[in-house]
DNA sequence: CTGTTAGCGCTTTCAT
DNA sequence: ATGAAAGCGCTAACAG
């Protein structure tokens, strides 16, 4: 049984009506159907031409042919966000980064999209598509980059240093480390652990910068960074079983929440109290870390603040009130968030 | 300093150069260009008029204006996915459900791009472009769907029974629930509460099924659903102290993996065990349930196969492989995933 | 092998 | 107040 809109046997492939069908249905030209359809301000059509187009507009079930649109304005008022081939636009501060694009753009006359599809079979990396501008979220793949550069079309980036961008927003993982490190050092630490990323992290900067700078602070307070901060993280119980049980970590600083949420449960089965026997502590203040028990102390990245900011400079640019000069990159502060998984080391 | 490409006072707007300026540069036509760099089958050129077009479109940093190219073509290729306004790209289970689309994309030449942006300040409330076709995740609003059945644009849903469109996939919720409560009644379970949606989650029709199923299968089997089952869920340590302490019941299942960390969180402050006291079970398999402790059971939604066969059924039909005789609503298992967290009720 | 020509569907001067 | 006409940049017949 076939709809009876689409009989099978279609003699008439369901065309789209074109703005020249409106026209020839009100006996007057394109032209002035295209006038009336877009409420051109410097322009009045009588009244009841006016509104046999709105009608017939509405009978044919008409709707505008945006690419033809476009192509004659030059411009589609669209803005690409881009993501490296692994990125999961829900993974991480990602979910944040893209409310704060959605929030700059808001009460502006741009839609943006995302590109679920990073990696193509076919050869071109840039989609069939034109941006007027573009937003790149973690490193995405040089060949885009190249593309972008290519065809003009400015674009900024969040939270990677890449290409050639208009502007450049980054978080400042040094200062957000080293408020970390202090807490630790106040609450009187002395042996601390590093779970590192996971393996199958994508290489971001704010890998080594972490653990950069915890080792060098580690190195000019005097304070101990136990054996395994520099491998990668695998599993909950083996880390805390080196760090804690073997080498008497008294706070563990995770490189993000997922990796902590893992150290938690396993701090569970192994029996290790948390704050009692050892703090928690880790980047990223999302999902899970306030709901679980207890609710874990966080180096807390901005993610929606820097969407926002990048939103908005790549608008000023693209609507041409700034010029893309200088790339000055953007480095947002982290703030530190206290929670109940940090306290002093025990007494022993 | 001033960028070298870009000198601040430009007397030539960096204009992007078009197919005429590269075959003036060779002294060929347009014609010859466009074969050249689409690599037209069945067209040769000679080995060194090519070459030529190919340096002179890299000496300009040519790129084709997709615009044009998508308006003679009459189509761009292109998928757009949308959602609801209020809608998070990374929320539950919609990050596996891109997964899923980007997974049946991938060897087909489609780019899938996600809004970002749905709620407009303007009053059209599609977007300034040109699908061909669309994916329709969560109730998106309802001129959007008026729109793309305007437009003639085919799409599907996922999880979400609205508009016309050519297929629709949704879970199985009921089967899902069933799986859950049987496993339940299995361990012994007489006593359940349900903790229900927050207040803030938009309506979906996964909240009155399962509160449904859940309410009639406790008819059906003479089980007692303890008070506070159809109410917004607001706080973990209340619902518990309702729930469990008051109503002694012994197992608790959550509309969601959200508000089952929170129910756990809370049954840690509170001093209940689970699952020695007090079972816990809720839907959705995403993190961090699987890491928390004790591990959560679950009922596990296949979103990322329902982002698969959504997409996978839109491309049969926009490559006219299918047509789109009838609307066959796919019902996708749930599976129950049986972890540490669900046990016997405690004997007395 | 390659150039010429005719549009794709719409917007926008320039006339009337 | 409205129509005619000229494209936007590209591609695809059709010639040669």
């Amino acid at each position: 049984m076939a709809r009876p809109s689409h009989p099978p046997n279609a003699d008439s492939p369901p065309k789209r009506p074109r703005l020249a069908d409106v026209a020839k249905m009100c006996g007057v030209s394109a032209a002035t159907v295209s006038r009336v359809l877009n409420q051109d301000a410097k322009f009045s059509a009588r009244p009841e031409v006016r509104q046999r187009i709105l009608e017939a507009a509405a009978t044919l079930g008409y709707a505008p042919d945006l690419t033809a649109r476009n192509l004659i304005r030059g411009k589609t008022q669209i803005i690409g966000v881009f993501g490296s081939p692994e990125m999961q636009v829900g993974e991480g501060i990602n979910n944040d980064a893209f409310a704060g694009i959605a929030d700059a753009v808001r009460d502006h006359d741009y839609d943006v999209f995302f590109e679920l599809t990073s990696h193509h079979a076919t050869d071109s990396s840039l989609p069939s598509w034109r941006f007027d501008g573009a937003i790149l979220v973690q490193a995405p793949p040089a060949t885009l980059i190249d593309d972008l550069d290519h065809r003009r079309i400015p674009y900024v980036t969040i939270n990677e240093p890449v290409g050639q961008p208009v502007a450049s927003i980054l978080t400042d993982d040094v200062g957000g480390t080293l408020l970390a490190m202090n807490h630790l050092a106040d609450l009187g630490h002395r042996r601390i652990a590093y779970a590192n990323a996971y393996p199958g992290y994508f290489r971001h900067y704010s890998i080594t910068e972490r653990h950069g700078t915890i080792v060098s602070f580690c190195q000019e307070h005097g304070l101990t960074l136990v054996p395994g901060h520099d491998a990668d993280f695998q599993d909950g119980e083996a880390f805390l079983k080196n760090a804690v049980e073997q080498h008497h970590a008294t706070a563990v600083i995770c490189y993000d929440h997922r990796i902590a949420i893992s150290v938690l449960g396993a701090s569970y089965r192994l029996g290790i109290p948390v704050p009692g026997t050892m703090s928690l502590l880790c980047y990223n203040d999302l999902f899970p870390v306030d709901r679980v028990y207890p609710a874990i102390t966080t180096v807390a990245v901005n993610a929606r603040e820097m969407g926002r900011r990048a939103a908005r400079v790549l608008i000023e640019i693209m609507d041409g009130q700034t010029q893309p000069d200088d790339v000055t990159p953007v480095r947002l502060d982290e703030n530190l968030i206290v929670r109940d998984s940090t306290a002093p080391p025990p007494a022993n």
